[in-house]
This record gives structure tokens, C-alpha cells and sequence, in this order.
DNA sequence: TAAATAGTTGACTAATTCGCTAGGTTAAGT
DNA sequence: ACTTAACCTAGCGAATTAGTCAACTATTTA
């Protein structure tokens, strides 16, 4: 397990995703405006979340993501695993022969370590997160912040909708 | 809080100085030896872990270092947190104004979170994890690996200390 | 059916970090 | 003096980060 900004960026717009995805699917675009990220980084994030089956793509007109779970059922521990490759951090892949064919220091304290970080964030899911009323708020003045630019498709999708 | 393989490393030496920090001082090379990381590494890593007072350097034959506190005193968030620089994570400084001079989600989630994970590592000590059994069974078998090499050093120092 | 939308893929890049090497200087013990 | 070992600095190749650009494919709407 590893924590670097990558991870973090996944996470956030995991978040934001969860926070806006209702009928409508959400777009990259959308999310990258909110949290001002790369859109074409986003792409790379997604396509790796989707791989793993956290998010479903949906094309077209009127497309996006959408959780393939829900929010609950996502936890933060799966989303940074899923855009970090994890680089064996043993040396020898964890078959234990890093240091004359037997295991090292590294490989009893730091695999363990590693694996108590990792159940701590597996026990952190999206649903978690969203309910902490801080984020609530900011998810709030961050739709505003950006209602000029994506107001005008939302309406546009909820008319189609209610139409449908 | 960032977890990359730097911080692994520094943990491990700090761990294995732990172990064999008795009366005598322990060597880098010592540790280099023990755990197979590259001396000039370790003299970097070391240099930022003395400069954040974890420990103290003796110089002159015979020297080496020692932890500067209790190994319960010492705990895994801080030697990450000493070998790591931590990169401003969110853009802003962490003043809050990363979006149109309003917090960012990021601030409000994943600061939280490192804070979370923060405290979680920091309720973890060197002496905790001296305390695993799997550990001290390592260390044996690591003391008999490189006793040749370190063996003879050793001895002349315990000798030198009785004659002190 | 054509056009527009939006996801998918891949190649490529500048900047940074990682892990390490090489070479020194300084302080302390014998 | 000589050795030891901490301490310091510069630099290097590889990897990673964060991002751009461009082409392509699928789907929906007109």
C-alpha cells in the first residue's frame, strides 16, 4: 500500500462523483471543472478504476460514469489500489528470499504494516466520507462555484428525462 | 502522509538501530550490512532522522548512532514524516484557497484522511514493534547471518567497554 | 444517415522523486 | 599520525507524476 497524490486525486474524485452521481451519469469533464483536475489525467484515473469495476462508462450524448456500487460498497483502500500499481516493495515479490534466500526485516514488519494501513482504509468507504457534513457543504458551494458552466447541460439532461 | 518505499526504509533501519542498540553506538554500515541498503542512502536518510532529534550521531571510531529517546517514544508517523518531505498536497499551501480562494474538497477529505492515517501510524512505536515475536526472530537469525562480518568489530568493542 | 457528443486508447513530455554512487570534510579515539 | 565513522555535497539513471495532444470508436439526437 501506498499513499502519494495519485492515489489522492483518485480518491477526491471517487468523492465528487459519489457526491453528484444520480440518474444522470456524471462526466469527467464535470469533475474535472469541480475539482480542477486534468481531464485527460482523469481519463488515465478512470480507466483503471473501471478495469477494476468500481465505475461504470457510459457513451454518448448525455454519458459519464456512474458507481458500478454503491457508495457504501467502495472503499477508499480499493480506489487507491486501483490507480497505484503496486510495485512488489520486497525486492523479491514477496516470496520472502530478499536477504540470502530468506526473509528480511522489511518483509515481517513492513508487509504487516502495510496490511494494517490497508484494512484501516478498507473499513473507510465512500459512504463514510459523504456522510462527514464538512464535505456536504463544500460539495454544496463547489455546485454553485460552478453552476455557470455546468447548469446549463444538467437542465438540459433533467428536461430529456422527465420527457422520457 | 505519504507511504512510498523512502519511509520503508527508514522505519526498517530505525527498527533493526532499535534492536542492536545496547551501551555501544551501531554503525550505518552495521545496518547497511544487516538490511542491504546502500551506505550512502542510509548516511541521507540518517542525516534528516538526527536533524528531526530521533537520533544521535557519535563520531570517531567506536561511534555511530543511537535513538535520542525510549523506542516506545518513538513512533512510525514521525520517522516517515522526518525522511519524507511533504509536498505542499493541495496545491495552496494548505491556507485553503486552492479554488477560487474557497477550500477545495480535497482539503476537507483527503487532509482529513491523512490526518486519520496520521494518527493511526502515530499510535504505533518502535517499541511496539519490537514487541512481535516474528521480529525478534528475524533480527536472530539476521545477527547470525552477518556475524562474520560484524562479529569481530563487535568484540573489540565489548572488550573495550570492560576495560573502560 | 449525418452530426455531435463522449468515452477509449496510445504516444509523448517536462518536472520531480528515488535510490544510489562518488567524493570529500570533520570529529573522535588509539 | 592514523584510523574510524559521522557528516556533507553534487550528480546520475531510472522511475513516477501529472499532464498534453491526437486519433479513434461508440452512441445518441436531429
Amino acid at each position: 500500500m501506498r499513499l502519494t497524490t495519485k492515489g489522492r486525486y483518485a480518491v477526491t474524485a471517487m468523492l465528487d462523483l459519489a457526491i453528484h452521481s444520480q440518474a444522470v451519469p456524471v462526466t469527467l469533464t464535470d469533475i474535472a471543472t469541480r475539482q480542477t483536475i486534468s481531464l485527460s489525467y482523469l481519463e488515465q484515473l478512470f480507466a483503471r478504476l473501471r478495469r477494476s469495476g468500481m465505475v461504470t462508462g457510459i457513451r454518448g450524448p448525455g454519458g459519464g460514469y456512474k458507481l458500478s456500487r454503491e457508495a457504501k460498497d467502495i472503499n477508499v483502500a480499493d480506489i487507491i489500489a486501483a490507480v497505484d500499481e503496486q510495485i512488489d516493495s520486497t525486492k523479491c515479490g514477496g516470496k520472502g528470499d530478499c536477504q540470502n534466500n530468506q526473509a528480511c526485516l522489511t518483509h515481517e514488519l513492513w508487509m504487516g504494516l502495510s496490511d494494517q494501513i490497508r484494512n484501516y482504509l478498507q473499513g473507510i468507504s465512500l459512504g463514510d466520507l459523504l456522510q462527514k457534513s464538512s464535505v456536504k457543504e463544500v460539495a454544496k458551494r463547489q455546485e454553485g462555484d460552478a453552476k455557470k458552466i455546468i447548469d446549463e447541460t444538467l437542465r438540459y439532461r433533467e428536461t430529456r428525462l422527465e420527457n422520457a
